[in-house]
Parts: structure tokens; sequence; C-alpha cells
DNA sequence: TCGGCTATCGTTAGTTT
DNA sequence: GAAACTAACGATAGCCG
């Protein structure tokens, strides 16, 4: 048997802990503390790696409130709430978003962010279609490359006619 | 002969990186969506953990934007804005650690919300597009009629496939 | 309580499909 | 070109000073 009795395990290391909420105070505000930290590192990389302009806000269960943001955090927030892009406004909408003034609930405020969540990352996808679909738009003056008269084409055309569909569908859908 | 440096090395696993901003782009994308994935759930787990109270805002390279809240985005940053929770300290940390003392006005707020209520909006718009073009999808046994092959296709079948094709855009951008 | 330590767990960079 | 995979890297739970 070959077991390495010369080191001696001073601590017996991280263990596996499951995702809910810690018991025990002490521990909770270690836990705070130290992925509080962790977490603020991370999305320091992410903005030095990729750019992004990341802003976090995190309420302690007391009262402290910690703040990251870079390049700046109002900046960050300000850009959020006024919106970036596109164009119509108009009617408030009729999704079941809940105005914030109003009090709801616990089971209420969940489901708004379970909600938000959703519509947020869908969003996300839809807005990338759009903007697959406005850019094979844009590369033809204006007007749809799939709308040129394919009647005129010749075999050769029509091949590359129905690649160029192929590639819009890929983008579209894959 | 010997033994199993065989072994299918199928990967070489993750490298160290230097944290600064990766210069090509398609890799920069990826990272940006994996590590936007990992910062949202270490950010999950620390409310989860210690019941801590997080709004993250991620713009990426300026267009889009990510938000995460617990237990309410706009709950948090209206915290923060208005400064309902006395704070000071911050003490210490790394990075840039802001301390949350700008007020933001009543009326930057009301813009967040009209902000989401057009975000919404325009998700829902995006929906029925979303919609229209499964459905276009649907109607040919789950492939797009728009990939048939045209090459063996008649002058008639053609013209039929460019009205197909008219009729689609319409719906699209109707 | 705080900072430091370390074995282990969780994240992710590079690769493959 | 997204998604799955894998091994190396980085974060951290539990300990100790």
């Amino acid at each position: 048997m070959n077991n390495m009795m010369m080191k001696k395990k001073t601590t017996q290391g991280r263990k596996k802990i499951e995702i809910k909420k810690i018991d025990n105070l002490s521990n909770r505000q270690v836990t705070f503390s130290k992925r509080r930290v962790g977490l603020f590192k991370k999305a320091s990389e992410l903005c030095v790696l990729t750019g992004a302009e990341v802003a976090i806000i995190v309420h302690s269960l007391g009262k402290r409130v910690f703040a990251f943001g870079h390049p700046n955090i109002d900046a960050v927030i300000n850009r959020y709430t006024t919106g970036s892009a596109s164009s119509s406004s108009s009617s408030s909408s009729s999704s079941s978003v809940a105005d914030p003034k109003i009090p709801l609930g616990a089971h209420e405020i969940q489901q708004h962010n379970r909600h938000y969540a959703k519509v947020s990352k869908e969003l996300e996808v839809e807005r990338k279609r759009k903007e697959l679909i406005e850019g094979s738009k844009l590369e033809n003056g204006g007007s749809f490359w799939w709308d040129d008269p394919i009647e005129h084409m010749g075999l050769e055309d029509l091949q590359q006619y129905k690649a160029s569909l192929e590639e819009l569908k890929k983008k579209l859908w894959l």
C-alpha cells in the first residue's frame, strides 16, 4: 500500500455545499464577504476581457450597501434606465409587468422576477434575429435580396440563391 | 509495448489567460457570453446563500443590455439611488467600489420604467413576427418551404415561389 | 473576528462535433 | 457557429493562528 503519510493534512479543504440559505449567522457573514469580493472580481475580469460595462449593487442583510461599476456605476445605471436603442414608444404595454410603485406580495414579486428574466433573455434573442434580418436587407440597397426577380436567373444563380437562403435560415434559427 | 499513452487526449483543457482585452472578436463574444452567465450564477448563489439583494446591469459593447436582480432589480436600484438604507463605509475591498450616495432623480427612475414598458412592447411585436415565421415553417411538415430545392422548379413553380417570398416579406414587415 | 491556508469544488479556455 | 466536452485553472468551505 502506497500511502504517503508524509504529508499531514492540515485542513480537509473545501467541501461541497448546497445552495440554500446558510443558517449560522457568522458563517453567513463570512461567506457573504468572501463571495462579494469574488463576484466583484469576476465582474472586473469581464470588463477587462470583453470591454463590457458593468454595474453591481449589493445589499447585505443589514444596511450596508456595496457597489461596483465600470467604467462608472452611475453612467451604467443611467444608460440602463434611459435605454439605448430603437424606435417606437407610446402605449403602455399590456404585458404583465407590474408598476414598481405598487407594493406586491412576495409571490407576485417572484413571478415578476421570473417573467422579467425570461423577457430579457427572449428579447435578447429576438433583437439579434431582427438585426440579422435588417442586416440582410441593408446589404442590397434597402430591399430584400431574397426579393430579387428569380425568373431570370440561370441555374447557377439559382443555386447561389438557394445557398443564400440556407445561410439566412442558419442565421435565423440555428 | 507500453502503457496507456494511447489514451485519447480529446482536449488539452483550460489554459491560463492574462486579464486583458481579448483581441479576437469571436473569442471575445464567446467569453462574454460564458462569463456573463457565470457572473449571474454567482450573484444568484450569493443571494440564496446569504439573503443579500443584488442587482447587476451589463452592457455588452454598447448595445445590448443584460440585467439581473433579486428579489427585484428595480427595487434594488431604487434603494441604491434613493439611499433608503443608510450606509457609508465600504472600507477596503478591491476594485473600484463606489459609495452609493449619488441620488438619481425620480425622473430618471420613471425613465427606466418607461424603458421597461417599451422593451416589453417590442418583445410582443417580435414574438408575433416569430410566430408568423414558425407558422410558415410548420405548414410544410417542419421544414422551411423556402428551403425547397428550387433547382428543379419549372418557371411556374418559381413564380409561385417568389410570390410566397413576397408574402413572407409582407408578414414580416407590415 | 479577521486573515491566511489548502484541499477540493466549480468555472471556463480551448477543442471537438 | 452554437453546443458539448474536458482538463486545467481559479474560487472558496472549513480550519487554524
